[in-house]
DNA sequence: GGCCAATGTGAGATCGATCTCACAATGGAA
DNA sequence: TTCCATTGTGAGATCGATCTCACATTGGCC
């Protein structure tokens, strides 16, 4: 338990020089002889010596850590990004502190709340509301450089890296659309507004431009979990004039509908098609394999980090909204509607 | 970008006190005049004061951070546990920072350097090694509480979070074996080596209690991901006598089985039977489902936290060592080898 | 009345790194 | 020879919270 800490007072010591010169000889900057410096840096190499940074934060005012708020780590979407993230972050020898949301607003306000007195450099969020966000607003007042990913809430100005969901959404349903499919069933989940909001327009705008009237009785919403997904797609499909095709707005959605339907023993692509929002390892597993909307995920973690750090090198623009394209996978869940 | 920063100082001011009084009001130690002290707290709360906890952590030497470094963040077993882990820990109010080692020791060793200067309290760690652990040791020295879990490190001297691998994988080959086979295959992972080492034990201590030879060419050794695991497939099933099941060792090689089995055209159990090593959701998606050697994931997280939360609070004991038994849970991806 | 304990409060030190400022050499130019 | 610019170095302040210590008040008690 012998608590090392050598401090720049010991190397100074050491090398028999004062603080400051000390300093001066590691963090290269003012004047230092050349033969005082080399004996400093052999100083400081011989008791390794690491300058500590909580009290480099103390004075500047900030640690080399950037806060990630997902709205569920252990959803691999999040998984992902939060790993290129932090990749991304350790190139320029920065930390990546990660605090679950778990899609609740009040524990974001609670974690933003909390991380703002550690004093963050930043912050890279997946706001859980889309209207609740005052209290982000407030975060980014204080100066503290945000990107939102995923989704984006009102009257915050920062940077935003989301997809196209509204664009993705609507694909999705042409392409059932175009295999003869009218009555079309929409799984959706009610928390993470932002998104859900956007691909339940791509919903009914393709609906829309194909001239097939919109049915709310062919939307089933639930909480975006398996089993709440498991739920809303049997009570979907128990309906006496069933959808032909469902499309579902995330993978948790897709692996409930897929488990619902594999319960009430309708089988894929026979009885019901499917295309779902988000692509997952699991979806070419399945038999068939499931057709779906891929999101570009590769590219959201580090594109947010590199906005993220640009503004920690104090960049000042007008905040960046990008929205990346979503991709059609066309797999094997979807099959032709022949007229009966 | 008006950074706020309200101080002790700022607080002291507007109560008409000094920064002790301050300090000790809203502590509550020493003594403080009753009248003060609300005083103070009235003040504080108007400003909106948080004390900087930067400013707390130089004095203390500590902030009140764990570090926590998986293998990989990406995969769902790590992402569980370290979901978990955080939730326990904001219960203390204490904050999580991951940092994946991606399963390789020097970028562990850098990690782990990186960390130790940002004084974190206290880690939480799947060491890459059992044997390059050199540098852990170092860390434990300097004081640094440490949990390892998943896996242990030599000579290193503290808690740990284990499952029972020998146990677990002697389960899933004598299931095998019960079902009459004796060519059964090994896909197993190089770089954990711990638990690799492990599983490969049960595996033939399972043959041996069975008098089955040991035959080292049913072993395939691949990296741990779904792509390596696929190609570790087809060299192992190439062999023109080829085993009737196989083992794999974590769920990403699960998945590698499943996929290289069926680019050969080899269906499960028909043709060959499976048993893995660590549930995961996929495996009640595919058709048969999967037999599996299941970790009880949901503990592991939150009895690591609690073990390092003890050391934080200052317990002084002989470190624990808890190894959770695993439970064989079957489902379809086996059959009965019929003797031809 | 005098004295000690209990109670309240503030000045200043501390944690470690860094920055400002003052001051000392040295050398070249006038 | 004198003076200023350049180069090199150290003393001390700073960041914000907390802790020690010293200094006031009170009140109770002999």
């Amino acid at each position: 338990m012998t608590q090392k800490g050598i401090t720049l007072k010991d190397v100074a010591a050491a090398a028999n020089v004062s603080r400051a010169t000390a300093a001066r000889a590691l963090n290269s900057y003012g004047y230092v002889g050349d033969e005082t410096a080399l004996r400093v840096i052999e100083a400081a190499d011989r008791l390794g010596y690491r300058a500590n940074l909580v009290a480099q934060a103390l004075r500047s005012g900030q640690l080399p850590i950037v806060g990630f708020v997902p709205g569920d780590i252990q959803n691999p979407f999040f998984a992902r990004i939060a790993h290129d993230i932090e990749a991304e972050l350790r190139k320029h020898r920065h930390n990546l502190l990660i605090a679950s949301s778990e899609e609740n607003v009040e524990q974001e306000k609670e974690l933003l709340e909390s991380l703002r007195s550690l004093s963050i450099r930043g912050f890279i969020l997946a706001p859980t509301s889309a209207t609740d966000s005052q209290h982000i607003v407030q975060l980014a007042r204080e100066g503290a450089p945000i990107v939102m990913i995923d989704r984006v809430a009102k009257e915050v100005h920062c940077d935003s890296v989301v997809v196209d969901n509204e664009g993705g959404a609507r694909e999705a349903v042409d392409y059932l659309v175009a295999h003869g499919h009218r009555r079309i069933g929409l799984l959706r989940d009610e928390s993470r507004i932002f998104t859900a909001q956007e691909r339940l327009a791509g919903y009914q705008n393709s609906l829309q431009s194909h001239g097939i009237t919109f049915d709310e009785s062919l939307i089933s919403v639930s909480r975006s979990t398996v089993e709440h997904a498991i739920e809303a797609t049997i009570r979907l499909f128990s309906r006496h004039n069933r959808p032909t095709a469902v499309f579902t707005v995330d993978s948790l959605m897709t692996q409930g509908a897929l488990l619902g339907l594999r319960s009430m023993g309708l089988s894929i692509p026979d009885d019901v098609s499917l295309v779902g929002f988000d692509d997952f390892n699991l979806a070419t597993f399945t038999d068939p394999q499931i057709t779906v909307v891929a999101q570009p995920i590769s590219e959201i973690g580090p594109l947010a980090a590199k906005l993220l750090l640009e503004r920690l090198a104090g960049k000042k623009v007008a905040p960046r909204h990008i929205r990346f394209p979503t991709r059609l996978i066309v797999r094997g869940s979807v099959s032709r509607l022949h007229k009966r």
